[in-house]
DNA sequence: ACCGACATTGACTGATCGGTCAATCAACGA
DNA sequence: TCGTTGATTGACCGATCAGTCAATGTCGGT
C-alpha cells in the first residue's frame, strides 16, 4: 500500500520547506514550481502531484507558517505566571529567534502582500491577527478596562508587525532585544497610565 | 518640435497614474505593461518607448507615491506650531485620508514586498523611512535626550507601519482617526514618562 | 509645400511558466 | 509470481508577457 520513493508526508514536508527557503531567498512570491520542486530535490511534476496548482502549495506554506507561530504561542503561554507574564509571552514569541530570521521576516512581507489578491490568504491573515488580538486583550483586562484593553491590544499587534516590515526592508533587523523592549515600554506605560487615574494628556 | 498627440510629461503622468491604480485594484505587483497601457488609454509600446523597462515605469509609480508624501509633509510642516505640533503634523501627514484610501494602501504594501527582490525599490523606501525618522527624532529632541528620542522615533514609525499593514489586510481601515489616536497617545505616554523622572517601569 | 522629429501603434518574437499526461518504477498483498 | 497501487519523471502544450520594430501619422519649422 505504500510506494517507497519518499513518503507523501515527508514530501510536503520537504516541498513546503523548500518553497519557504525558495520565497526568502528570492525575497519574492514570484517563485516557479519548478524553482521549488529543484530545492527540494525532485520534479516540478511531483509537487503538483502532491499540491494540485501551485495557489495550494503558496498557501499551504502559509499555513504552516501560522501554524508555527501559533503553536509557539500555545506553548510558552501554558507556562506563563499571571496576566503581565502573558503578555510578555506573546510578546516574546512574536519576535522568538526563529521568527525573526530574515527568511522568516521576508516569508511573513511576501505573504501579507499576498493576502491583498488572495482571499483564502487574507483569510489566514485573519485568523493569525484575530488570534493575536484576542490573546493580548484577554492578558490586558486584568488590569485595563475592555475598551482600553482593546485599544492597546491594536496597538502592540501595530507595533509587532510595523516592527517586522522595518526589518524586513533595511534587511538588518536588530534583533529580538530592541523589538522586545520597545513593545514592552509601550505596555509598560499603558499600564501605568491606568494605575494613575490623574490627567491622561489628550 | 513636438508631435501634439499627447506630451512627454502628461503621458508619462497618465501612466504613473494608471499603474497605480492598477496596482491598487489588482493588489498586486503582477500587472502587465499592457493593463497599464490599456488603463491609460494607449498601447503598451507607447509604455516601453516613455519608460523603456516594466521596472522603470513601476520604479517611477514608486517614487510619485513617496514624492507626494514627502511634499504633503513639508509643506504641512512650514505651518506647524511648536515641537508637539510637528509631531502631530507628521503623523497626521503619514495618515492623511488622500494616503489611507485602499488603493493607497495597497500601493505601499505591494511596494514594501518589492523592495526585498529589488535594490532601488529598497533605497527609496530607505530614503522614506530616514526621513520619517529624522523628522520625529527631531521634534522628540527638545523633549527628550537623544537615544529616547531615537527610540521613541523608531517606535512611532514601527506604529505607522503597522497600522497601515492592519488596514491594508483586514481591507476595512477604521480610518485616519483611530489610528492618529493610537500613534498620538504614544506619544503623549511617552513624554508624559520623561517629565516624571519617578520609577520608569521595567 | 516639404522635411525632420517624434508620438503612436499593430504585429511579432523569444522566453517563461503552470499544468497535463503517458510511461516507468518500486513496493506490497494475494 | 503477478497485479494493483501510487510515486516519479521527462516531454510536452497552451497561454501569457516583456520587449522590439517597422510603418504611419502629425506636428512645427523653413
Amino acid at each position: 500500500m505504500s510506494p517507497i520513493p519518499g513518503r507523501p508526508e515527508s514530501r510536503r514536508r520537504a516541498l513546503i520547506g523548500a518553497a519557504l527557503r525558495e520565497i526568502a531567498d528570492r525575497g519574492t512570491l514570484d517563485v516557479t514550481v519548478a524553482q521549488i520542486a529543484a530545492r527540494a530535490g525532485v520534479s516540478s511534476a511531483l509537487a503538483h502531484h502532491y499540491f494540485g496548482a501551485k495557489e495550494d502549495l503558496i498557501l499551504a506554506t502559509m499555513r504552516h507558517l501560522l501554524g508555527a507561530l501559533g503553536a509557539g504561542v500555545a506553548a510558552d503561554l501554558r507556562r506563563a505566571r499571571g496576566p503581565r507574564g502573558r503578555l510578555s509571552v506573546v510578546i516574546a514569541a512574536s519576535f522568538a529567534p526563529e521568527q525573526f530570521h530574515r527568511a522568516t521576516i521576508a516569508a511573513w512581507l511576501t505573504f501579507y502582500a499576498k493576502a491583498l489578491s488572495s482571499p483564502e490568504a487574507a483569510r489566514l491573515l485573519d485568523v493569525y491577527q484575530r488570534r493575536l488580538r484576542s490573546n493580548l486583550a484577554h492578558a490586558l483586562r486584568v488590569s485595563l478596562p475592555r475598551t482600553e484593553a482593546m485599544r492597546v491590544a491594536d496597538g502592540i499587534a501595530a507595533m509587532i508587525d510595523g516592527v517586522y516590515l522595518r526589518g524586513a526592508v533595511t534587511g538588518r533587523a536588530d534583533g529580538p532585544e530592541a523589538a522586545v523592549a520597545l513593545v514592552e515600554g509601550y505596555v509598560d506605560l499603558q499600564l501605568a497610565a491606568s494605575r494613575l487615574p490623574e490627567r491622561s494628556p489628550a
